[in-house]
RNA sequence: GGCCCGUUCGUCUAGGGGUUAGGACGCGUCCCUUUCACGGAUGAAACACGAGUUCGAUUCUCGUACGGGCUACCA
């Protein structure tokens, strides 16, 4: 058990898309796995046909990518010595079969002939005579059809004749099991909570229970993580590495807590009204249409995405907040993994975005908006003037594709004019002002924001105008809009040139 | 219903037998900026309830309430 090398795995079913609480699950097994020098395994459980989704596995292997939280092993991210890393592939190899034919052998689990008409009858019978919860057990399962009620001839019969079976593990009636979880501390439940679970379905896949259990023994985990919903069958999970006699090779158990919905009750599902993504890529679901907007495509860096997440649940133990992946590897540890559900907050989560908007070189965010900038202008920019926009305006956005609709008087000249402002401050001496500075700024040789504010300021004081009183028009005249960055920076940017150009139009629209 | 897990400001959380119960998001006010935002300052805002243990419980124990999860040949 101890001085183990530490092998997580990050195992989804390919039923759809990835939901952003699946990729917090990843993230906590990646983080742990990088801080302890481990291996960080994708293993694909795709065991039922019934739900398998086109798709979705590359999907899973996208959202890991751009994340930033990849594997070192498993499907995907390059086979390592436990290949396959599928378990619709290993199931060929007969490696689940192998292990539920162990515990048949060894009496701890049985074959099981009941059709799923026979099963309904059950809990039907069980409701019926008022207990508490119907399932199969050591108990029910003496009224079934099963190998431990039917005579070994009937049961040799019924296997020749190839009658569809399934394999249940045979729990006993009465037994404590307690197991210790490294975020919850021992839980203890009595086996007659747990029923007799499958463990090879009558197609011969295993189900989750056994698949798991035989691939996390043979892939060499040491912890396994996932979500607290998987809480309830552990004990069913703990019977099964007893019964193999395999308990050495279990894996330490953490069981997450869930992340809940901002408001009301529940588990955080595929949509939510809060109108942040629930995925962390566009997903379109081909079997409903519907399709699901992703944080990528959202707008999200991400840095903000994975460190909002880290933060449900966990915590470093001090006020920091903002975490490059590094530090994280650094100071994760699960034992700093909260017991309680956190709820999602799409307002604290914009609020992460906006931190490493800001954060972010002006050159790096130029090249990033410069596609959207010159489809909807139709024009080229330099560099410089484009980083110098995104060094104006991005104090003001959450995200970079809110630059444009903030700012799009840097790149055209207005042709439009606050008319609220207009109402308020145009009358003949603040047109009368306007009119002089753009003289007076004419005159300038150095068209910088320094000079281009003190010459307004020295006009309007000539002219015995307060500058309170034509600044915004003054601002309007220029951009077309009331409020944005400091003016006289946007006008040095702007350049002379266009400045006056834009002062001219104004001044030729403007009616007292 | 049964079983399991949980419960500190609206939300994410720190703390932990004796604290002015700390931070962040959001919200309010003020300053800065002749705008907005940023930034700075500041305010309102929490230990679910009841017993027990104790000199003393938000912290430990037990109940209650509430919330969540599970209860499939799904994961």
């Amino acid at each position: 058990m101890s001085e183990r090398r530490v092998r997580v795995r990050f195992a989804p079913s390919p039923t759809g898309g990835l939901h952003m609480g699946g990729v917090r699950v990843a993230l906590f097994n990646y983080l742990f796995a990088k801080k302890h020098g481990g291996d960080f395994i994708l293993r694909i459980e795709d065991t039922d046909q019934t739900r398998y989704v086109k798709g979705a596995e590359e999907y899973i292997i996208n959202s890991l990518k751009w994340c930033g939280i990849e594997p070192n092993e498993g499907v995907g991210f390059g086979d390592g010595p436990h290949a396959p890393y599928r378990q619709s592939e290993r199931k060929e190899k007969g490696i689940y079969k192998k292990y539920a034919d162990m515990l048949v052998k060894s009496g701890h689990a049985y074959y099981a002939f009941d059709t799923s008409e026979e099963l309904d009858e059950m809990r039907k019978r069980l409701e019926a005579a008022k207990v508490a919860a119907p399932q199969y057990n050591a108990v029910s399962r003496q009224t079934m059809r099963n190998s431990t009620t039917l005579s070994e001839d009937e049961v040799k019969k019924l296997l020749d004749a190839g009658t569809p079976h399934v394999i249940r593990l045979k729990v006993p009636r009465n037994e404590e099991i307690r197991f210790h979880d490294i975020i919850r501390g021992w839980v203890v439940v009595n086996s007659s909570q747990v029923d007799d679970k499958v463990l090879l379905k009558s197609d011969g896949m295993p189900t989750y229970h056994l698949a798991h259990i035989v691939d996390d023994i043979e892939m060499e985990i040491s912890h396994a993580m996932r979500g607290e919903e998987w809480l309830p069958s552990a004990p069913a999970h703990i019977l099964i590495y007893r019964y193999l006699g395999m308990e050495d090779k279990m894996p330490q158990l953490a069981h997450l807590p869930l992340i809940l919905k901002p408001d009301g009750n529940g588990k955080l599902s595929k949509r939510d009204k809060s109108g942040l993504p629930m995925f962390p890529l566009n997903w379109f679901d081909e079997r409903t249409n519907e399709s699901y907007i992703g944080y990528r495509e959202h707008g999200f860096f991400p840095e903000a995405f994975i460190n909002m997440l880290v933060l449900l649940g966990w915590n470093p133990g001090n006020n920091e907040e903002l975490f490059t992946k590094d530090e994280l590897i650094k100071i994760f540890s699960l034992e700093r993994v909260n017991k309680a559900g956190a709820k999602f907050d799409p307002e604290k989560t914009k609020w992460f975005n906006q931190q490493y908007l800001r954060k972010r070189p002006d050159t790096e965010l130029a090249e990033m908006i410069r596609p959207v900038i010159e489809e909807k202008t139709g024009k080229k920019y330099d560099a410089k003037f484009l980083e110098g926009f995104c060094r104006l305006i991005k104090e003001k956005a959450h995200f970079v594709n809110e630059m444009w609709d903030l700012g799009s008087y840097f790149f055209i000249t207005p042709t439009s004019w606050d008319a609220e402002v207009l109402k308020k401050r145009l009358n003949e001496q603040t047109l009368s002002l306007i009119k002089q500075v753009r003289q007076d700024l004419a005159a300038l040789a150095d068209f910088t924001a320094v000079e281009t504010e003190n010459t307004f300021k020295a006009t309007a004081e000539k002219m015995g105008i307060g500058t309170g009183q034509v600044m915004q028009l003054f601002r309007v005249a220029i951009t077309g809009v009331g409020g944005g960055p400091v003016l006289f920076e946007m006008m040095e940017l702007f350049g002379k040139e266009e400045s006056l150009k834009r002062l001219d139009n104004a001044i030729a629209a403007f009616k007292v």
